[in-house]
DNA sequence: ACCCAGGGTCATA
DNA sequence: TATGACCATGGG
């Protein structure tokens, strides 16, 4: 029975996350496509090795469409190394640029829809609905709450749901109980991140977490 | 040596 | 619809 934190609903447990880790600064990069950019490196990838890649990018001047379309497939994956699934994730990249190209670039794809937004971005190759939303959120402003492992891990440890429910069910959960706040989004889902973070082992000194006293059950942020 | 990391695609049943 | 294989580096 340490299901102590159960009658939680989403805005609580955000507020919980805020007054725990405090405001959070997130995705830094230096404009929407690098962030685009950072969001296909970053698949299934810690950031730290995303940020080497991002590095060597910039060393290259590749961080723009017109590079990344222009550049051989192999000498891109070899710049992107250490982010990992290098080969997948460099046709990704130039897949991406090529598309944002002819979509007519920045100020043409702020002009557009949300929605219609995402679902040309989910036709890309290699962008599936958290890369989407990642870009929607980070780099357009736009409401929509993204969904990673971390935020499923954690509401299935809170008891707030089963934890294989699809991705669009889930997300609809938190754009039916939160305001459509992309700042809100933004704040939430970096404090979920955050809170992974925390390795906290389920033992005696456990004054870290934020949904129970003393840490006894089994709802802190790290694996397992 | 093993586990984990800010997923997504594809083949198969 | 739902599982499993595959992609690959780097840090703890």
């Amino acid at each position: 029975m340490a299901a102590a934190a159960e009658s939680l609903d989403r805005k609580q447990v955000f507020l919980r996350l805020r007054d725990h880790y405090g405001e959070q600064a997130w995705w830094p990069a230096d404009g929407p496509f690098e962030v685009m950019v950072g969001a296909i490196l970053t698949q299934n990838t810690a950031w730290s090795n995303v940020e080497k890649a991002l590095a060597r990018l910039r060393e290259r001047d590749l961080l723009n469409p017109d590079a990344l379309c222009e550049i051989p497939r192999d000498e891109l994956a070899e710049t992107i190394r250490s982010s990992g699934y290098y080969n997948q994730k460099a046709r990704r990249l130039a897949e991406f640029a090529d598309w944002y190209r002819q979509q007519g670039g920045l100020d043409a794809l702020r002009q557009r829809d949300g929605q219609s937004l995402r679902r040309q971005l989910l036709d890309l190759h290699g962008v599936g609905p958290e890369t989407a939303d990642d870009m929607l959120l980070y780099a357009f402003d736009q409401p929509f709450f993204v969904i990673d492992s971390y935020t499923r891990r954690l509401l299935q440890r809170l008891g707030l749901i089963q934890g294989k429910e699809p991705y669009d069910t889930l997300q609809q959960d938190f754009h039916r109980e939160l305001e459509p706040d992309p700042e809100l989004y933004r704040q939430y889902h970096a404090l979920i991140v955050e809170h992974a973070k925390t390795r906290c082992r389920l033992r005696p000194d456990c004054d870290g977490c934020p949904f129970v006293d003393g840490c006894g059950a089994d709802v802190c942020g790290g694996p397992s």
